[in-house]
DNA sequence: AATGAGGGCAACCGCTCCATT
DNA sequence: GAATGGAGCGGTTGCCCTCAT
């Protein structure tokens, strides 16, 4: 544990010998234990308000930024302290895969992780592992053909996930980052066209098909309770097994997520392209659900939309990630 | 035992969004 | 409609720890 900068002399960040100027000094650094427990203890004696009045009422020399950080991130009492799971690791990597650098949202979907538990995390272990392996794959000793088998191995496993993931999250950044009025439709097909540069499968329903557009296997059940919805269950998903199997998954109340509704009102700006296109996505991958009278429905999207009603078990079988993308392509254009 | 490199993590910074005046 | 302040978010920084040499 780091020593607090400054220790517990928070004299030295008043002004210097003048406490009639009320000039405080706000207090940077790492939180003492003294400061934690004054916070802590406010925070439960008076709930959540004004920060910048939390601060002082405390009798914090903080600003009202940094308790509020110092709250969320290390004493919010639902916090879920260690190290992340493979569960969640892959988890995470999935909904990377979809919101992109969202940390927010994705914490959203891991209880008892912070946004800024899941970037770092992210940024120092996933990411270079996610390095790694493109690394790996790219090297001259693994060429097309030796590496088919290591791509079947990679596409039908966790690593493929990565490696989807990080098409996917190619595809996402390149719609969040176009400022032009290129459609999604046509990122879309760009999509598609990346799709095919991937390796096919050897028999997939009877077609050869790239393996990202293989089927998207849900057998999670789900069910409610009080403080959310839960879910459980193998859960699989663009060619990659989330491997959940009997992990329980808490998904927040619907307070702390966006309504689809909401979503739909959010207009034309670049920097939101990727959330309506999610949404999209989702959407589809709702409608495939459904549509598909072939197919059962057990459950899918249960993190991204919990929006169904009724039934208490939905039951999806696949869907097909070719026609998803087809839909994709009818996108109507932002602009 | 000393030391340097790399990694992990906590916290800050700057920006955007939103509500209020 | 403009100004202001608070909240929240993502990116970045910097400190400390661990491990290899």
């Amino acid at each position: 544990m780091r020593k607090p900068i400054g220790g517990n002399d928070t004299n030295n960040l008043m002004s210097s010998g003048n406490s009639t100027t009320m000039t405080m000094k706000m207090r940077k650094g790492l939180w003492s234990p003294e400061e934690d427990e004054k916070l802590m203890n406010y925070m439960i004696t008076n709930g959540q308000g004004c920060w910048s009045d939390i601060a002082r009422n405390a009798g914090l020399q903080r600003c009202g930024k940094s308790c509020r950080l110092r709250w969320i991130n290390y004493l919010r009492p639902d916090l879920k302290r260690g190290a992340f799971s493979p569960q969640e690791e892959e988890l995470i990597v999935h909904l990377h895969s979809l919101l992109g650098n969202r940390w927010s949202q994705i914490a959203a979907r891991l209880p008892g992780r912070t946004d800024n538990e899941i970037k770092n995390f992210w940024n120092s272990t996933v990411k270079k592992r996610l390095k790694k392996s493109s690394s790996d794959s790219s090297s001259p000793n693994t060429s097309h053909d030796s590496s088919s088998s290591e791509h079947r191995d990679i596409m039908g496993g966790l690593i493929s996930m990565h490696d989807s993931s990080n098409i996917m999250a190619m595809y996402m950044d390149a719609a969040r980052r176009s400022s032009s009025s290129s459609s999604l439709s046509l990122q879309a097909m760009n999509m598609n066209q990346m799709m095919e540069q991937l390796p096919l499968t050897g028999d997939h329903h009877g077609q050869n098909m790239p393996i990202m557009h293989a089927s998207c296997y849900g057998t999670t059940q789900v069910g409610m309770d009080g403080n959310g919805i839960s879910y459980h269950g193998c859960y699989e998903i663009f060619g990659g097994n989330l491997g959940l199997e009997d992990e329980m998954f808490n998904i927040p109340p619907l307070d702390n997520m966006p309504s689809k509704n909401q979503d739909m009102k959010i207009e034309n700006l670049d920097d939101r392209n990727t959330m309506i296109m999610t949404n999209n996505m989702n959407n589809i991958i709702m409608n495939q659900c459904y549509n598909n009278s072939k197919h059962k429905v057990q459950a899918i999207a249960a993190g991204f939309e919990n929006c169904w009603e009724g039934g208490d078990e939905l039951k999806v079988e696949e869907w097909d990630f070719e026609e998803l993308m087809r839909e994709a392509s009818s996108f109507p254009s932002l602009d």
